[in-house]
DNA sequence: TAGTGGTCTAGACCACATA
DNA sequence: ATGTGGTCTAGACCACTAC
């Protein structure tokens, strides 16, 4: 090499190996969209060339963002920005599976948009979404059903901006993953999320709306999901019915 | 190298990467219990020279093995047998954590032992624990308190045969958490597991022995738990209380 | 045929732990 | 000082895909 690597031997402050330097930058082109999702990023001896290293010390950066589902590699193909759209990996976030018969990969068989509307952000959801109280956020509530029964009651909570014009007509023309439209018309991709699991009973009109009685106990998933760099970019509050499905989770 | 790798260039009928046929071997010797958990494995070195195999090719190996949490790296000292007494990973499979202050990693502050008996299996234990019906269980009941509140009620189901010797008094001596003792007591060491969560309601003496009443919605988390090579070894039924906790869990 | 990611090797050097 | 795992490189060859 005639020219140095990223950084040269000086004393960083915090040491950090160059092959994470060299994830983090292919990070930052990620974020800023340089590549979209479903797109092909450069081949692993382009972008070693672009980055003054080896081949495969980009492998290694490479292979850490496909363990985190960031990108997928396709032998023979390249490696490609991971999305939700994939049939693959379609409904990964949602881990709620009918006790028999198969794991339902295509997802809820119907949806109805129950409500959206713009608002004030409440402190509570300020908080989980790291904007002010009082800023705005668009909300959503949707009813799923399988098989023709009412089987989740979702809440969402969206910020305003990235999300400005998003409507109910938008959501109900849509098929396919939430997540996909938010890729495909916002250019927000959520990469990580967190849930919040109690059981809890329903009021008055999440029972109506999911056609239980009062008295029946229920799934709550409190959900965050996060775009890059860890920012919140959604709150979620499902209401799982369990009499017919089950919130699997595999522990490793 | 003089002599051949572990498998000569001869057709195969499925095609396996050196490092997987490696990956195979070491997983072999810790199911055959040629290193316990917490021992060193041997160095990379020495597994490369057994092998005959590059030392790189052995890395690669022990990538997906701690990958998988089967094996630990600490730089400097060596490689160790995962272990649920470590520490560092107590509770692995323990997702319940209190709604406010520290993850609280000690653990359940509190345990009682409620029941503790052995009896044949029903059909349903016996599937989940691929025996057959009527062969030999050990069934345990238990409460685990936080604070002084019952939190957790748990039924557990363990094949007869390796936990010959297993008793309430072990289990009420024993400090720390159950699956460290499975592994130094009785050799079996869980690797993995899934579980299945429904909101539920208790039954009377499930109410009793949480101390709330009978309409209180609970979690219901059935968990198999599995040692090496996917073999079932404990069928696990919590009922967790989610007044005062809740269920984490991290989608990637 | 050419280009991609996947495997395997060999050697150098670094960071960490222990004696 | 020695041995461990961690990083980085360079080059060879294999397997898959597309043209």
């Amino acid at each position: 090499m005639s020219s140095k690597p990223v950084t040269p031997d000086s004393p960083t402050p915090s040491f950090s190996p160059l092959y994470l330097q060299i994830k983090g930058l292919i990070l930052q082109s990620l974020h800023a969209g340089e590549w979209k999702p479903g797109d092909p990023i450069p081949s692993e001896m382009d972008l070693a060339a672009r980055f003054h290293v080896s081949q495969g010390t980009v492998r290694k950066a490479i292979d850490e963002l496909a363990a985190e589902n960031l990108v997928m590699r396709r032998q023979g193909k390249g490696t490609f920005v991971a999305t939700h759209a994939e049939h693959h990996v379609q409904y990964r976030f949602l881990k709620l599976v009918p006790d028999e018969g198969t794991p339902d990969s295509e997802g809820p068989a119907q949806r109805r948009i129950v409500d959206c509307r713009r608002q004030r952000a409440s402190a509570e959801v300020a908080r989980a979404l790291a904007l002010r109280s009082g800023d705005p956020v668009l909300q959503v509530r949707r009813v799923l059903s399988y098989a023709g029964v009412p089987t989740i009651l979702e809440d969402l909570w969206l910020p305003g901006a990235p999300f400005k014009g998003l409507t109910a007509e938008r959501l109900t023309q849509w098929h396919g993953p939430m997540y996909a439209l938010f890729e495909t018309e916002f250019g927000v991709r959520m990469v990580r999320a967190e849930e919040k699991l109690r059981a809890v009973v329903p009021d008055a009109e999440q029972a109506a709306l999911l056609d239980v009685s009062r008295d029946t106990p229920l799934l709550s998933v409190e959900r965050v999901a996060h775009t890059y760099h860890d920012t919140p970019m959604e709150l979620r509050r499902g209401l799982y019915r369990t009499d017919t499905h089950h919130y699997r989770n595999d522990l490793g």
